[in-house]
Formats: C-alpha cells, sequence, structure tokens
DNA sequence: TGTCAATGTGGCCACATCGCCACCCCGTGG
DNA sequence: CCACGGGGTGGCGATGTGGCCACATTGACA
C-alpha cells in the first residue's frame, strides 16, 4: 500500500524527467552517441544556460552521465532503455486516433 | 526540424499526461478492467474532485474513455499499450542502480 | 599572467500543476 | 415535487517548472 505509493511516485518521477520536448530531444540525439553541450545547445535552439539546467535534470534521474574532454563536457545515455519511450508514446498517439 | 519538434511536443504531453503518481495507480488499475469513479477513489486516497480532474487529463489526451452507466460513470483504458510505460520505468529504476 | 571559450549555478519571473473547497448538473427514489 | 448521492467544474493558494540574466568556474592558449 504505502509501498506501492512509493512505487508509483518513482516512476512518476522518471515519467517526469522524460516529460518535456527539449529533454526528449535530448535523448534521442544521445541515442546515436555520447554529444557536447555545443551540439545540444544548438539541436534544441534554447538558451545554453536552459540546456545545461534540462542534462541536470537528467543527470539527478540517472539518466545521463558527463564526461570532460578539456573544457568540453560530452553527454552520454546512461539507460538507453529510455529509447522504449519513444516507441510507448508513438504508439500512444497512434491508436488515439 | 519544426515536424520534428512538433513529434517531441506530442510525446512529451503523452508522457506528462502519465507523470503522475495518481493517474499512474489509476492507470495500473484500469489495466485490469473498467472501473468506477468512486472505487478509483477510494483506492487513490485523495478528493473525488482531485480524481475527477485527474480522469478529465486521462480523457484530454484519449488514454482513457467514460461510460455512463445510470448515475454512476466507469472508466475504461483506450490505450492499453500504455503498460509499457510501467515496464519502461521500472527498467530505467533498476539500471541506475 | 591574462583572456577567451565552454559550462554550471543562483536568482528571478511567468506560467503550469496539484489538491482542496464550494458549487452545479444529473439521475434515482421517495 | 423534493431530497440525496455520484460526478464534474471553477476558483483558490501552494508548489513546481521553463527559460533567461548575471556571475562563477574551469581549461586552452598566447
Amino acid at each position: 500500500m504505502k509501498k506501492n505509493d512509493d512505487i508509483f511516485r518513482r516512476q512518476a518521477r522518471v515519467l517526469k524527467a522524460l516529460a518535456n520536448a527539449s529533454r526528449l530531444q535530448i535523448v534521442d540525439r544521445l541515442l546515436r552517441g555520447e554529444c557536447s553541450v555545443g551540439e545540444l545547445t544548438e539541436l534544441v535552439g534554447s538558451d545554453r544556460t536552459t540546456v545545461s539546467k534540462h542534462l541536470a535534470v537528467l543527470r539527478a534521474h540517472g539518466i545521463v552521465s558527463d564526461r570532460r574532454d578539456g573544457s568540453v563536457v560530452f553527454y552520454t545515455l546512461l539507460t538507453p532503455c529510455v529509447a522504449n519511450f519513444f516507441a510507448c508514446a508513438s504508439q500512444v498517439l497512434k491508436e488515439r486516433l
């Protein structure tokens, strides 16, 4: 009962961490390999600091990890299984026609 | 590009509609068959109106549908594929140990 | 050393979300 | 007709979120 509530809350947090267009775009890019903040910023089209905060959210939830090479920080997808979310979401969007 | 942004936004909306512990609990219950608002209210443990609003969110995103029988309203899961989200979320939670 | 380029962080504001209260709608049963 | 119960909606306060600005940090390079 209380335990189940906690499970739902944890799952909700994971979904929430991904429930943002910019973060989905970042994850989608990282599915094709690690990427620098600069490239991600250009891709998303938002302010650098905004992208940095999105990355902080993904990092805080253990979805991505960062690697520093000189002055450039590269991000990697830590849980590639999040790709399933894209398939799930697409299927939901398709089924509700 | 603009098209892709739209896809990410749509997927984000679906994830957002499910990114709530109460709504996840509701969906989890509906996976086992249709259910009345009263029973869902008792299950979630929140106010009736709060549950009603959660159901409205799920309805607005085409995830559930409602059927009226007298004065009782039954909700049904319209897209059972959302069960995949539970598996996805669990896997993410497991992988980040 | 100094400067620049690449990131992260704190703060702020506008906006959305959550949960509850009061209230309204509709069907049932007297 | 009225009273009651199941559900839905509007609005409120509290809280969270997205995005931008200013500033701090760190490494590269002269």
